[in-house]
RNA sequence: GUGGAAGUAGCUCAGUUGGUUAGAGUAUCAGGUUGUGGCCCUGAGGGUCGUGGGUUCGAGUCCCAUCUUCCACCCCA
């Protein structure tokens, strides 16, 4: 019996990579335009950084993380997630200390246990920034922007900003109280998650799809009716500004976000053509998360977009990928002499930086040319002792067909392929 | 965690009310052409029919369980 991978794990084999190597070139390039730099962090951490940073009520603290326990019975758990991790970084290397803002960004796999579907699975990759230090919507706006600008920079179009403010630790209190009793005016009508959510997190009820809870919440108070004049104004400057800079957004009194952390700015990018998980990324403020994580009041905005999502959003839209141009160059050898000489030949030519190939396998000419011609060489060279005597060969163009004679020595194969 | 659909060759799929040795296309390799890919022709290799039970004289086919995949709920990137 074979082994098989885990489940809701995927292999990215080799014709799937060039895309991946797009969207995270994509990624590194816009990141370093913005000012943001890499940051990398263990693939598991201590479980209680998720549970204090990530939350408590949770779906993914309550049931879907990779936890275990180690050798010395220490609690650990796979990252479901990166601003926790950011955070505690930040904290523990005292970076907040360093010129602000700190800006920082972040290409991992992330882990949590959940039931695999279309656009979800059990690790994923996420693309994330996070900036550190204002709390002002410009910092919020310039977040938005990078956002946009990798999904744009993939070619993507299709891709909706959904925008919400869901008011800070002063407006945010009044508000759940406002929420939770509107609801529990309609609490015989609610299904049974919201009745629980009730009391943990009133907030979620907006956007629960059940439709009876759906048409409830189409009555609720608004958050951006109740917020304090600070977050108010907070969010109309970042929408003056988003509006100035030819981002279009849609305004979603729904968008909440599971995460705990969160407070004030909440944004997602939707996308229609990738199933049900139709976000290619979210993100919003979360300025009490580094005091919670043990340091200083520090505010922050941030974002992550799923990789595979956007590679999903790519192929919906036919969105091309970029062209390598590199030629390449393939020998075939004719048995005897030839094998040798084209060994030493395509060593040669990788020094020189040339991508050649030549056979390993001694198998026949035509079988070669067929090889040559799947694995995406543009030219093909055939030496067999004619070819040797004479000091030179045909190249031949494997795209479109055509010959030309050429000395049979590295540095002139070289210059033709190039 | 809940629900729906599906698992037969590397891939895409046929397979009759349950009946001999499970097929096709495609891909791979070889030959037709000791020296020029894509088209054509011929041949070869490749299967515990997802797995485990059950019913039956007999199961790819029917029943149960289980695993996996896909889709949706939920949740999120």
């Amino acid at each position: 019996m074979s082994i098989k991978k885990p489940r809701g794990t995927s292999d990215i084999l080799p014709a799937e990579i060039p895309a991946w190597r797009f969207v995270e070139e994509v990624c590194r390039r816009q990141a370093a335009i913005y000012g943001f730099s890499e940051i990398r962090f263990p693939t598991f951490e201590c479980t209680e950084l998720f549970a204090r940073g990530v939350g408590g009520t949770t779906d993914i603290v309550q049931k879907e993380m990779y936890t275990f326990t180690d050798k010395d019975e220490r609690s650990m758990t796979l990252r479901p997630e990166g601003t926790a991790c950011v955070c505690r970084s930040v904290v523990e290397n005292g970076l907040y200390a360093g010129a602000l803002p700190l800006k920082l960004f972040y290409l991992s796999n992330f882990f949590r246990y959940e039931k695999p579907q279309a656009g979800r699975t059990r690790e994923f990759f996420q693309f994330g920034c996070e900036c550190f230090g204002p709390s002002t919507p410009q910092a919020d706006a310039e977040a938005i922007l990078l956002g946009d600008s990798v999904i744009r920079g993939l070619g993507i179009r299709g891709c909706v900003l959904h925008l919400n403010s869901i008011g800070c630790a002063d407006c945010r209190p009044a508000y759940r109280a406002a929420l939770k009793e509107y609801f529990a005016s309609h609490y015989d009508e609610l299904c049974d998650t919201c009745r629980s959510r009730l009391e943990t997190n009133p907030l979620r009820i907006l956007d629960c799809k059940s439709p009876v809870c759906s048409a409830i919440a189409d009555g609720a108070p608004r958050t951006t009716d109740h917020l304090c004049e600070n977050c108010r104004a907070h969010y109309e400057e970042l929408k003056s500004i988003l509006a100035q800079s030819g981002v279009e957004y849609v305004e979603d009194p729904r968008c909440v976000r599971g995460l705990d952390y969160y407070t004030g700015t909440v944004f997602e990018f939707v996308h229609g053509g990738i199933g049900a998980q139709a976000a290619l990324g979210g993100g919003g403020r979360y300025n009490g998360l580094i005091a919670e994580l043990g340091g200083p009041e520090l505010p922050a905005i941030g974002f992550a977009l799923g990789l595979s999502r956007l590679i999903m959003a790519m192929e919906a839209e036919k969105a091309p990928l970029p062209a390598s141009g590199e030629g390449s160059l393939y020998i075939a050898p004719l048995g005897g002499d030839a094998v040798s000489a084209a060994t030493l030949l395509c060593q040669q030519l990788r020094t020189r930086g040339v991508r050649c190939e030549t056979d390993i396998t001694g198998r026949s000419a035509k079988a070669q040319l067929k090889y040559a011609d799947k694995s995406g060489h543009t030219y093909v060279a055939v030496i067999g002792t004619d070819e040797l005597a004479a000091g030179k060969c045909e190249l031949k163009n494997l795209r479109t067909g055509e010959k030309t004679g050429t000395a049979l020595d590295a540095d002139s194969l070289a210059a033709a392929v190039k």
